[in-house]
Order: C-alpha cells, then structure tokens, then sequence
DNA sequence: TCTGGGGTCCTAGGACCC
DNA sequence: TCTGGGGTCCTAGGACCC
C-alpha cells in the first residue's frame, strides 16, 4: 500500500477577518454591519482593527483614531479585550490541529498548515480550507479567509487576496504570472520605506524585482533582504511550518496620555512593567540575560539602553533595579518623555538560570512566586506591589515615592 | 494625520580572542 | 614594530509584521 502523493500546494493561510471588530461584533450584535474600530479611545490612540463597513471610510488599522474619526463620523469606537481575543484564538487553534499537528499560530488570528499528510484522510487542500472556513463560521460564528499554496509567502498572499470571507487557491505552476503584476508591497518585508527605495530604482511590481540583478538589489536594501525579494519575487519560500518556537524576548510598554517630566513617575512606570513581564517571563519559566529600557521623547525620537547580565533574571524586583540605572543612561530626564519601555530577552531556561546565580536571595523568590500562585487563582489583580496601590493610569498625575523596599536586595551582576 | 503594543530580524561598529 | 583576518558577543538603531 502505497501513501497517498505529497500535493503540490500543501501550505494552507489561515487569517480571520477584521478579526478584532468581528469579535465586537459577535458579543454585541448590534454592531453588525456599522463601521466599527477598535483600539484606543485616548488621545494617542491607534485603530487596531477596522470593521469593512469602516474601511469602506478609508479607516485603516494604525491609524491615529482621531483621524479615523474625521473619516468617518459615525465610526463606533470599541475597546480591545484581549482576554476575549485569546478564548476565541484557541478555540480556533484547537478547529485547526484537528486537521494536522502542522500548525503554526502566526498571531492571535492567523496560523499555517501544512496539510500534506492530510490529504487522504480529508480531502485536497483547498477542499479542507473550505471546509475549515465553513467549521470557524459555524463553531465560532466569525468569518476568515484561507490561501492554498506551494509555499507560506504564496499562501499568505492569496488569503489576503481572497478577504474578505473568500478563499484563494494558487495552483503549482501558476506562481509567476500570478506573481508579475502584483504591487512590490505584497513582498514579504517590503514596507514603507524598502518600497521607497525599490521605487527610487524605477521599480513598482514584483516582475521588477524579479529582474533586477541581485547585485542592485543588495545596494539598495542590504544583503539579506536582496536574497530574501530574490527569492519571493520568483515565488521561493523554503521556510518550513514549524509548530512550536521559543519566545526571544518578553516586552511591555506605555505611552501616557501627556508625556512625562517627572523622572520619579518614570520609575514607578518602570516596576509596573517590570511587574507585568516579570510574572510572563516565570509563567514561560525562562528568564532574561539582556534588559532593554526604551524611551521615546515627545518628539518621537527614541533611545534604547541595554544591559546584558552575568545571571539572567526573572524577577520583578531585579528588572527594576537594572531598569533604574538604564533609565538614567538613556537620559530620560533631558525632555519629556512620550513612551518607556522595558524588554527582557536572551531568554534561557529559568532551571539553568537558577545554576547561575550566585546568593539567590530567596525570600524574594518566595514572596513572587507566592504572588504567582495568588495570580493563577484569583487573576492579575489579585497581587500588587504596595508601591503602586493607589495608583491611576499612567499619566494620570499621582505620583507615589518609589518604594524603598525595592532597594534592599543585591542585584545581579553584570557581565 | 500625528503616530499603540508586542514581537522578529538585520546592520554596523567595537571589543576581544585566536 | 606594525599589521592580518575571522569569529563571537554586545550595543544601538531601525525596518517590518500583526
């Protein structure tokens, strides 16, 4: 018995529509068929997903909200709730991994498939995307799009083609042409500005990029980007669907609402982020070699300081400490600040992590690993830092003295 | 028009080692 | 006495993606 031919287009790109806006519009049917954004309902709000209806207004998602508004008047402004968008992420991923273990999430909405091996027990490719789409309609009452191709780039170029509510499947053999016509823009990594500078070569489809030799390309775009729309432009993608990665860094952020001048409100930022990716990063039960605080300035310039640790961390208490000190380097008290950042990366293992560290201070490993228990139980309410009880939203004026008891531990040393 | 938040990857320069 | 080249790690900035 003889299994059954590999297809040729095995890559499947599954992608929701407008799908935090058809969420909204799922637990509030009234919703439905107005032009709907959500995002930020702050000054310095961004639209994050745009309903069709909206769209059809020009309203696009990162857009400012308040242009979104001038577009369209009657545009319903909904807050994101991302507890919801993650109930209904995996129950989509959980529809997906019915049909194979191939299934790489690529965000909350999206995922590919590899459905190779999946062909005699369900059907060709495209007849299992269609029926994925009918089964995400009918066990999760929301529209999605779904490419079928030779490759990832291509089947993820034909689900954006196929939106919205559509499927699109691209037959081996049919790449180039496809391919020809279309705008450099639908390149894997060609935004904004990559695109201005293909442009300023004369170039505006991908047939250009095609036939331009690879030598004027890394000129224009560096090395690794020319080989990459090289390979796109001809409609190569070796990139395999790999189930499972490994965060490489953890991160939180907060743009106030009107930028920042005290450097003590600054600080107190800095330990509710460190609060906030210090609890992912034990969760994950990794921990961070690297600590980066970011600072963008009211002129939107932004500055990055970093620190690579001889022990990695994981801990609120010491990503704050370090926080501190890049805090200053970063010069964070020369202008008002906009937006702080803090991200740990150079992840490794917290086991290994644990080897490393040299005087563990325990009490404080307890206290926060009683505090993630509280979390699993009671939710991320559940424990705060004294130091920030109290507090408003960022931004929101009420400045608390930073807590001294932060100070009364070692930190670990650097590098 | 005035620009969110969470990520990944690339480039370039300098330190350091062999 | 002056000068190599490659490899790896670190830092900073930036482009891009959803």
């Amino acid at each position: 018995m003889s299994a059954p031919a590999r297809p040729a287009e095995p890559i499947l790109h599954v992608d929701m529509d407008a799908f935090y806006a058809s969420v909204a519009a799922l637990r509030d049917p009234s919703l439905a068929g107005k032009p709907v954004a959500v995002g930020g309902a702050g000054g310095r709000g961004v639209v994050a997903s745009a309903s069709y209806e909206a769209r059809a207004h020009g309203v696009t998602s990162a857009m400012p909200m308040s242009r979104a508004r001038r577009l369209c008047p009657k545009l319903v402004v909904v807050a994101p709730d991302f507890s919801a968008y993650q109930r209904v992420s995996e129950a989509l991923m959980t529809l997906l991994r019915s049909v194979t273990p191939l299934v790489e999430p690529l965000s909350l909405d999206e995922a590919f498939l590899d459905v190779g091996g999946s062909v005699r027990l369900f059907g060709s490719p495209a007849v299992i995307g269609e029926e994925l789409r009918r089964r995400i309609r009918r066990q999760l009452g929301l529209p999605a799009s779904v490419g079928v191709a030779a490759n990832k780039f291509l089947a993820k170029l034909c689900s954006g083609k196929a939106k919205p509510d559509g499927l699109l499947h691209l037959p081996a053999g049919a790449e180039l042409e496809f391919l020809h016509p279309l705008d450099i823009r639908d390149l894997w990594g060609v935004g904004q500005q990559t695109a201005a500078r293909l442009q300023s070569a004369g170039m505006a489809t991908v047939g250009d990029v095609l036939a331009a030799p690879l030598a004027a390309l890394r000129k224009l775009v560096g090395d690794a980007s020319a080989q990459q729309l090289s390979q796109l432009a001809r409609g190569i993608d070796v990139r395999r669907v790999t189930p499972y990665d490994s965060a490489k860094a953890m991160s939180a952020e907060e743009t106030f609402e009107r930028d920042v001048r005290d450097s003590a409100v600054l600080r107190r930022e800095l330990l509710r982020l460190a609060e906030r990716v210090a609890p992912r990063l034990r969760r994950a039960g990794v921990a961070g070699r690297t600590v980066t605080v970011k600072v963008r300035r009211a002129d939107f310039t932004t500055v990055t300081r970093s620190r690579t640790l001889a022990t990695p961390v994981d801990q609120a208490n010491h990503l704050h400490d370090i926080a501190i000190d890049l805090l200053a380097a970063a010069g964070a008290d020369q202008a008002p600040v906009r937006l702080i950042g803090l991200a740990a990366s150079g992840l490794v293992a917290a086991e290994a992590a644990r080897q490393l560290s040299i005087g563990d201070d325990d009490r404080w490993r307890l206290l926060e690993h009683t505090a993630d228990e509280a979390r699993e139980r009671f939710g991320d309410s559940a424990m705060r830092r004294a130091a920030l009880l109290g507090d408003g939203p960022p931004g929101s004026g009420d400045a608390a003295p930073a807590a001294d008891a932060w100070r009364q531990h070692p930190t670990p040393r650097e590098t």
